[in-house]
DNA sequence: GTTAGCACTCACTTCACCCGAGTGCTAACG
DNA sequence: CGTTAGCACTCGGGTGAAGTGAGTGCTAAC
């Protein structure tokens, strides 16, 4: 049972009509505003079968239509006009992208901040986080008397350290010897690679550090495991620059949502199946009761294959989904080289 | 012009009521609920004398009376009990707060959801900054061709690291030469002491790689001076619990207001003229249109006098300062060992 | 100085009413 | 037979009048 190419042709305007002014729609103005060459009574018969196959919904007898999620996913998957941004759009977003930035932590706020703005909706992001991981390079430094600091470059060129408390009889010279023998061991390998044998080998060779060094191991695993992908929120109070959210309790349900790192991260973490680069989630879809009457445009950013994030950008159902993506897109497009210079020049 | 002994208790009466209930409290009531001895006609005509000194204001003729700010500033000031936790509040707070901090980042976005979560009021926090700052350690370590990594350790033990491009043709063991070098003349030194002269004294004596020792020294010198007092601002759609925000257009320009972290930053450095640990910031003292209405409770929280910063819990005028103050107060106790440990742990 | 009494004020609620956008149906039209 | 004009009907939202009740301010008595 597909859509006759007028149905389609309804439905778009009811969806676009809908995006723009919030507002039911009515027979009579689509007949007005589109030049489809029908009178508004026809399409009022043909809403009426589009309510039928459930691609419309009706606020109550006297209102206009609106899109139910399934209208909104048939306008999604077949209908939406690919929206190209305009040079100014995309001069304007560059000055703003292309400032200072003091580490990847303040690209993810300042970059969710103008995705924010330019959407005027809530942004969630994660850290960029460390593909693969593996050992370059550990090191060892006493930092003062009982107090030595680890240092461990992963590959992709994230850097951690760590302060450990040394025995009291642990010489300068010899974590210095540990720490040269510790990276010939280490260098090059990945989390699974540091397995029993290896760290056998590793006592064995340097048994009277045993503690000393388990507490080197411990800190390299933990570093090539930890997959922290802290998530950023930003610019949640434009979800009430949208009419759906003026009502206090929805716009606090949302917000107390939200609010909650567990949730967005989970919003993040969300599929639609698909397998595009920006996914599109709609309503109930994203199986979150708070998220019901909201959607979200979900995309990846990658940086020269080592880094890679996402990005979910949180509206009501009625969000400008064309608008939302294109600007996603080109985002994602700039995003690369800014990640990848402020990594190399900073961590 | 003091108030006297039955004014301030009638000025009590009616702050702790509207702190309590939100709603403009009426002569009646007080003389039904306070046990002050007095009629309903006797405390009208004191709370008309309030009302003349501007320590209440009304809505409109015929509702009660609601403090003004100088009444808020008069309660807090003198007529505010200390509230101390109770220790049951207190082991709840410790099993929040005793859990797996990754590193002082997190302790600040838990730290505020937590404070937040109790004070059902918005939580503004500064990361830990460290007081002083000479350098302890600098290193640099060869992590690949061509590229270096340098640390610089700092006293009270923040590490801090940059990625440099070297030139093509300094070999590994001038790197450990240039480190060591460097090490001696730069440790124990603070910002000022790194002087021109200084800086001579070193090109003089490595002169062939003055470009590189320049990217160094400037990042050494980037350590000691910056001061990023990055800000969190925790559980801000609490501030839709308070009916005063019931408003959406109030409760927009508060969230979009909070939701800048430059704002938030300014919240934090209020001060109203007074040294005492817990600041009280009432309406328009802070001098921010956006928080004529709210008021801030500000701490300082130190650990170990190493680290320092700032929390704020940012509430309507209405807002219970006794709790919110024992709150903080007793946070803060708790703060300074959990600091301390992570601290010394990870950075 | 304190209190009881009373007239007055004013926000808030309720209710009836109307208006208008929009629908669904029917009958006529090409 | 699909399309269109016409019309009765629905129903949310807005308006204004009336009623309600908490609270005040004043006055006079205790």
């Amino acid at each position: 049972m597909d859509l006759g190419k007028r149905k389609q042709m309804i439905l778009q305007a009811i969806v676009e009509d809908y995006i723009a002014t919030a507002e039911p729609v009515g027979s009579r103005n689509i007949a007005k505003n589109h030049d489809l060459g029908l009178s508004a009574a026809t399409i009022r018969n043909e809403m009426a079968d589009l309510e039928e196959m459930g691609y419309l919904d009706k606020p109550h007898t006297s209102a206009g239509r609106v899109p139910s999620q399934l209208g909104y996913r048939f306008y999604v998957d077949s209908l939406m006009h690919r929206y190209s941004a305009t040079v100014e759009e995309i001069e304007n977003l560059n000055t703003a992208l292309h400032q200072r930035y003091v580490n990847l932590n303040s690209v993810v706020s300042v970059v969710s901040d103008i995705i924010s703005k330019i959407t005027k909706c809530p942004t969630v992001m994660t850290l960029p986080a460390v593909n693969s991981a593996k050992v370059v390079n550990v090191k060892m430094l006493m930092i003062e008397k009982n107090l030595a600091l680890i240092v461990v470059v992963l590959d992709g060129g994230s850097v951690r350290n760590k302060k450990v408390k040394v025995s009291g009889n642990i010489t300068y010279r010899q974590v210095d010897a540990i720490s040269d023998f510790l990276n010939s061991q280490l260098a090059g390998l990945g989390a699974k690679d540091i397995d029993e044998s290896r760290i056998m080998l590793i006592y064995g060779a340097m048994g009277q550090y045993k503690d000393f060094l388990k507490v080197v191991l411990d800190f390299v695993l933990e570093c090539l495991q930890s997959n922290i992908t802290e998530v950023y929120v930003g610019g949640a109070s434009n979800i009430l620059n949208h009419p759906e959210f003026c009502d206090i309790d929805r716009a606090r349900d949302f917000l107390r949502f939200i609010d909650n790192r567990e949730n967005a991260t989970k919003v993040l973490s969300l599929t639609n199946g698909g397998d595009s680069d920006v996914k599109i989630i709609i309503g109930d879809e994203a199986g979150l009761e708070e998220m019901r009457d909201t959607s979200i445009v979900l995309a990846n950013y990658h940086a020269g294959g080592i880094l890679s994030g996402k990005i979910g950008v949180i509206g009501p159902t009625r969000m400008d989904y064309a608008r939302i993506v294109s600007s996603l897109e080109t985002i994602n497009a700039q995003l690369e080289g800014i990640l990848t210079a402020v990594f190399y020049n900073e961590e």
